[in-house]
DNA sequence: TCGATATTTCAACAAATATCGAATCAAGGG
DNA sequence: CCCTTGATTCGATATTTGTTGAAATATCGA
């Protein structure tokens, strides 16, 4: 992963409306959920989500496909592992760097 | 971590001199860098980089430490590995989501 | 085709962010 | 005590970001 798309990635995750709804596409798994859905569960203007949601598009982070009325959004799992593992490899030295547990070399 | 708390250290490395600086304080490791040395390396002015090192400290992504006329800073790899922490266990369905490789069940 | 529903796009504006130069502060060396 | 060096703080300014309401677009059902 190229640093300017991380630094996409990280910018559509730093905005608390952003964040709480991709947390709420993941908890929702595949089946994704309608942006009718998001606004409401956010409670924030159909309007300002379109706009969230056109950033995270934008960087990646989730995908929209259409159906009937509703266009249903889902995490993209990848492309967030591999922000994860740009985070892993480039700021913390290449070992998981989760402070208290011991990993296996092999791992992560 | 709160989501507090990772919004702002998501915000603090989603900018290109901010996630440069960070990186260059992992690779030097516990030693550490002076922001004079930080500012050189990065090629921007040193009131520039202090602003950007605020955030990043404000963030609890980096420690300063005075020594003599310089100011050392050096990356808190503890911060880091909570973050990404956090994202593994609230983005990625507590799963390590790195896409290609499977991992044993209790890695990560 | 008309109307209702679901979303996005647009325009306008307030707020936050990034940048720089000048001024200020702290620490040493003469 | 002065002067130099390393760094931050302060203004000023340009850019980006977030929000809203109104208008436009797309789909479906009657």
């Amino acid at each position: 992963m190229r640093s300017e798309t991380a630094i996409r990635a990280l910018g559509a995750l730093a905005q608390e409306h952003r964040l709480a709804a991709f947390r709420l596409l993941v908890e929702a798994g595949p089946t994704g959920l309608a942006a009718g859905a998001l606004a409401e569960r956010l409670a924030i203007a159909p309007s300002s989500l379109s706009f969230h949601l056109a950033q995270l598009a934008n960087a990646g982070l989730v995908a929209q496909v259409r159906q009937g009325r509703s266009i249903i959004y889902t995490a993209d799992f990848a492309a967030m592992g591999a922000l994860v593992g740009y985070l892993t490899e480039n700021c913390c030295e290449g070992a998981s760097c989760s402070s208290a547990v011991a990993m296996p070399a092999a791992c992560c």
